[in-house]
DNA sequence: GTTTATTTTTAGGTAAATCTAAAAATTATT
DNA sequence: AATAATTTTTAGATTTACCTAAAAATAAAC
């Protein structure tokens, strides 16, 4: 059994994987908000735990064991995400901090049956996938919207950005989870894209469409 | 803002308000199964908080701000266990552990929205009230079932022991929350008690019968 | 009203998770 | 290859919530 600061570091660090096979101390403590320092300590405590192996210097990869808690909690935080939003109404740029505290509950039986509450859901608000209770995920092929050519369409299924200021902003311009887009024409000056949705033109910075996924129906 | 443990400290305390004026350090080192020395050190702290008067050697009273964040807390664990039962279909003996995990996760958002999404119930799974926002108490008139005379009647609205081996042993009488009852009888030789429930005559325990609350329609 | 028992507090210490400041190792730059 | 910059680790402290053992205060029994 982990406790809440080491199934944080645990999360974090498997988030940081996607990225590098060998996650560094320090992307650790930025992500922990935290110092270096602490962070060495912790892993030292993780890979006596047998949850990441570490060489000095060298950063840490998780074990089977530590991925496996990892993914656990990684579960537990989307289906708390879907619980608020689709039942409690709550936006989906509100979510993430109390989802941070709930992803925490120790109880096998609550999060099998608020699973089933919820229908088994597949996503959670911002488009990632929930892994089943045995740590699998759906296959998911996203393409990122800034990657699209003119012409072609698809359907927005994620966000790869979590921040509460561009949820909000995504929302004003009508661009949430589910609706069809087009991608109308690319502006050579700034990057911006203009695009198709809901039967109205709007234009959207290069630094947004970096952050939108989309599930491509190819060439229109 | 109060921590886990400051936090389980004042609900028991609380608690134990309801039976004494002054609590007794060995009397929450009983509840919080932990040592009175510990209890001393936490009970300063609280002191310096200004949560609760202390004099050393005469025990801890709450103080008005110590007594909305207890209140607080235990209008939460009651709100989860309600949630716990009436959406995820958890028994009334199997919520107790994961509401006091649930308790403590800080957001008034989240609070309000459950209550809401809940109804805005006004007892929970076991029957004891659930305080609202303000931290009030709707009037609640129970009576003991052992204390009632043979005729009388009246319907089950709470439990005053939340034991896990109780609360089945309950259900098993077929004696849940809002059912009707009535004396028939009760036995000299060991204080057992005969009632009348769903149209069959059983007999419960006077240790049982102790701890049954009713909401009586008086004799009959 | 002493003596005894109980309750409560103090003294001193441990473990978890953090910190700052300084040392060591690694990586990048000339 | 030597020097500089960056990253990471150690050393030594701090805070929170505990503990045990011993001392002090209060309550109960004789
Ligand atoms: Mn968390
Ligand atoms: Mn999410
Ligand atoms: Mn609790
Ligand atoms: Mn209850």
């Amino acid at each position: 059994m982990q406790s809440f600061t080491e199934e944080n570091y645990l999360k974090i660090i498997y988030h940081l994987s996607e990225k590098t096979a060998n996650v560094q101390t320090n992307a650790i403590a930025e992500q922990m908000q935290t110092k270096p320092a602490s962070v060495t300590d912790m892993i030292k405590k993780l890979a006596d735990k047998g949850l990441v192996d570490y060489v000095k210097y060298q950063g840490v990869t998780l074990t089977e064991k530590g991925k496996q808690a990892a993914v656990d909690i990684v579960r537990k935080h989307r289906l708390w995400e879907v619980f608020l939003v689709s039942k409690l109404n709550f936006k989906w740029d509100e979510v993430h901090d109390v989802a941070e505290e709930l992803e925490h509950i120790k109880s096998v039986d609550l999060i099998e049956r608020l699973d089933e509450f919820l229908g088994f859901p597949k996503s959670d608000p911002h488009g990632d996938p929930i892994p089943d209770k045995n740590g699998r995920f759906a296959k998911t092929q996203f393409i990122k919207l800034i990657e699209l050519k003119i012409g072609d369409g698809g359907t927005i299924t994620g966000v790869s950005q979590h921040s509460s200021a561009f949820l909000k902003h995504l929302e004003k311009l009508g661009l949430t989870l589910g609706k069809q887009i087009q991608i109308s024409d690319v502006t050579d000056f700034d990057g911006s894209v203009e695009i198709l949705v809901a039967n109205k033109q709007i234009n959207i910075s290069r630094e947004v469409a970096k952050h939108i996924l989309i599930s491509s129906n190819g060439k229109n």
